[in-house]
DNA sequence: CTGTTAGCGCCTTCAC
DNA sequence: GTGAAGGCGCTAACAG
C-alpha cells in the first residue's frame, strides 16, 4: 500500500473526493457560515446573489449535506425509527406504509428495523435504534404478557425520552407511553356474534403462542361473544400455533386430525394464520366456506385474493401506523392512548344460511 | 417559556439528561479516550479493571454511543441503505429480508427507503440516502427504458462512490454498477415452453406499463418461447396494466370483456398481477385453472395460498437481496453482474391435459 | 497501557 | 448581511 506523502493517512482513499460544505463555500467565494445559511431555507438573512451562487456551486459539485454531522451539531436527527418484528408480514408492512406517510408529511425520514419475533432481540433493536438518535421511536409488536424483557424495554425507552426523544407504541395500552391500540377483545366479540348471526353454532379457534397479548385478547373476546350469543366455543376447541402462516396451517391440521366433529367454523387470530389454515383444510379435503366456515383478523389485502374470500375483522393498519408517529410527534399534549375501530367484514368464507355454504353444511353434517 | 438561567439555551430541555461518553469517563474515573477504547471491542489495550468499571458505569447510566457522532469522527457509518419502490409488495419485502440478513452478517444495519414507484422520486430518495453516508446503497427497482432520470441517477450514484461509498443494483444490468439481475427474457421463454408442453396453444399476456424493462423482457421472452414451441402469442393478446394487483385485475377484465376467444392461458408478468387477474376472472365467471390457465413470475409466498395454486417462474428474491449487499461490500474485486437462476414451477393454475383444476375442488364434494 | 489533543462536518451564537 | 470561532460527541494519532 502506498503511504500518503503527507504522512497523515486520510480516512479513505476517496476521502479527498468527498465534497464538503467548506468546498462549496470556497468555490462560491463566501464564508463557511454564509454557505451554511444559504443552504438552509430557514435563515433568510443572506444576500440573494450570494445565495444563488452557493446553490449553483452546490449543485455543480453535487454536494449533499452530511446528515450525521448535522445531527451532531444540532443534537437531533430528522428520522423516525420504526421497530417491527417482520417486515414481510403484511400486518407490519401496512403499518410501515402508514408510518412512512406520516413521517414524510412531517419532513422526516423513516428508518425500519426488524427484530424477528424475538422479544429479546426487540430490546436489542431498540437499543441500537436509540444510538441513531432519531426524533421518534415507534415500536410495533405485541407485548408478551409478562416478559422479563418488559421492564428492560420500558427503561430503554425511558432513557430515550430522557435524552429528548419521543416514543410511541402500537400495541396493548399497558406500557407508560403513548399507544395506538386495537380493542382486540371487542374485535373478537364482534366476530363471534357475527358468526352466530350467520348460523354458526360451534367454533374452533387457532390461537397464537400462549402469552401473546394480541392473541389472548382476541380469543378471550371470541369466547365472550360466543357466550353472549349462545354458541359453543369450548376450551378444547382452541389450538395453538405460531403467529405465522405456518402456525395457522399446523393448527388447522391438528383440528382436522383430531376430527372436526360438530365444528362448523374455524377462527384464526390473524388473517395470515387463517390463510394457512385454509390451505391445510383444503389439502385435507375439507373445503373452506362450504364444509366449514373460516375467519381471521386484520383484513390484510390478501384476504380478498384467496378462495373463498376471507371473512375478517378489519383493522385500519395503515392509519394506525400514521397515527402512532403523529402521537409521538405531538408530545405530552397528545392523549396517552388511542384505540382504533374495528369492524367485521363478512365474506364468502363464512356463508350464511341462505347461501350455498351452510345448507351444504347441514347436508353434509352426517359425514 | 422559562428562559434558561445560564443564558445559553441548551438544545432541548432534556439535553442535560443526555448521557455522553464524557459522563461515563468521569464517573468511571478514567480519561475520555480510555472510556472510548474500553467500549470498543477492537482495542484490547485497556486495563481490565478499568474496562470493567467503564462498562459497568455505561450500563448503569444506560449509555448509548451517539452513532452520528461516531459517523462523523470515523468518516463512515455502519449502515447499508436499500431503496425500494414499495415495501408492501412481496417482491420487495423478500428482497429486503435477504438484504437485511446479509447486512446483519456484516455487522451493518439496514435502512429502508421507499420511493413509491415514481422514478423521479427514486432519484430524490437516493439523494437523501446519500446524505446519510451509508457504507452501501442498494437500489432495487426496474429501470425504465430510457428515463430522463437515468443519467441523473447514475451521476448521483457516481458521486456517492466518489465519496467512498459502495453501490449495488438489483435490476437490469445496464447501469455501470455491480448488479444482481434476473434473466427475465429467459424466464419468459422457459414459461412459454412449459406451457406449450402442458398443451396450451394460445396464450395472452398481461404486461406492466410500457417501457418497464422487467415487464418488457418477460414479454419478449414469452413471445420467443411461444414461437420456439410453435404456440400462439399474438401482439393483440398482450394487454397492459399497472405493475400491481389492480393492474392484473384490470388487465384480465379487459381480456374477458374483449372475449377470450381461443385463449387457453393467461400469463401476467408478476405473481402479484396474476393474483389480481385470477380474482377478476373468477368474478367474471371464468374459473382459473379450469376454463383458462394462469401463470405469473417470481413465486411469491402467496402463490401457494391462492386457489388454484399459481404456476410461476421462481426467482430467488431473498438470496438476490443478500447477494446485492455482498456484491457491494466486496468492492471492485467482485464481478460486475450476477444473474440469478430462475425455474418454472408448475402448479394447479395450469393443469395439464390429464388434469383439471377446479374439478379437483368440486370432486371433493363426494368426500 | 493511558491521557492529550487534533480533527470529523456542520450549526450557531457573537461580534463586526 | 457576514465572518470568526466555539462546540456537538466521538475517534485516532501522538506522546508519555
Amino acid at each position: 500500500m502506498q503511504k500518503d506523502p503527507t504522512g497523515r493517512r486520510p480516512p479513505g482513499a476517496a476521502a479527498r473526493a468527498r465534497v464538503t460544505l467548506r468546498d462549496v463555500a470556497r468555490e462560491a467565494g463566501v464564508s463557511y457560515a454564509t454557505a451554511s445559511r444559504a443552504i438552509h431555507p430557514g435563515s433568510r438573512k443572506v444576500n440573494e446573489a450570494a445565495r444563488d451562487r452557493v446553490l449553483a456551486v452546490a449543485l455543480r459539485l453535487n454536494y449533499t449535506p452530511h446528515f450525521p454531522a448535522q445531527a451532531v451539531a444540532r443534537g437531533s436527527t430528522a428520522t423516525v425509527a420504526l421497530a417491527v418484528s417482520d417486515i414481510a408480514d403484511p400486518y407490519f408492512s401496512l403499518l410501515a406504509a402508514g408510518a412512512r406517510a406520516a413521517a414524510d408529511e412531517a419532513g422526516l425520514t423513516l428508518t425500519l428495523a426488524m427484530s424477528g419475533r424475538d422479544p429479546g432481540r426487540e430490546l436489542d433493536i431498540v437499543r441500537r435504534l436509540r444510538g441513531q438518535r432519531p426524533r421518534v421511536i415507534v415500536v410495533a409488536g405485541s407485548r408478551v404478557a409478562e416478559s422479563p424483557h418488559r421492564e428492560a424495554l420500558v427503561e430503554e425507552l425511558r432513557a430515550f425520552e430522557r435524552g429528548g426523544g419521543r416514543v410511541a407504541l402500537i400495541s396493548q395500552p399497558d406500557l407508560p407511553f403513548p399507544t395506538v391500540s386495537l380493542d382486540n377483545r371487542d374485535a373478537g366479540r364482534q366476530l363471534a356474534v357475527a358468526l352466530a348471526e350467520r348460523g354458526y353454532r360451534r367454533v374452533a379457534v387457532i390461537s397464537g403462542p400462549a402469552g401473546l397479548r394480541t392473541s389472548a385478547d382476541r380469543v378471550e373476546g371470541l369466547a365472550r361473544g360466543a357466550a353472549d350469543a349462545g354458541i359453543a366455543l369450548a376450551q378444547r376447541d382452541v389450538v395453538e400455533g405460531e403467529f405465522t402462516r405456518e402456525g395457522g396451517h399446523a393448527g388447522a391440521l391438528a383440528l382436522v386430525e383430531r376430527g372436526l366433529g360438530g365444528i362448523d367454523a374455524i377462527v384464526a387470530v390473524t388473517d395470515v394464520m387463517a390463510v394457512g389454515a385454509m390451505s391445510a383444510l383444503r389439502d385435507a379435503g375439507v373445503v373452506p366456506g362450504r364444509d366449514v366456515g373460516v375467519a381471521g383478523f386484520d383484513d390484510i389485502p390478501m384476504a380478498v385474493d384467496v378462495t373463498p374470500e376471507l371473512t375478517t375483522v378489519a383493522a385500519p393498519l395503515g392509519p394506525m401506523g400514521a397515527r402512532a408517529v403523529r402521537l409521538a410527534l405531538a408530545g405530552p399534549a397528545a392523549p396517552m392512548t388511542e384505540t382504533a375501530v374495528t369492524g367485521v367484514v363478512l365474506r364468502a368464507s363464512t356463508p350464511g344460511p341462505g347461501q350455498s355454504g351452510l345448507s351444504d353444511l347441514s347436508g353434509l353434517s352426517g359425514v
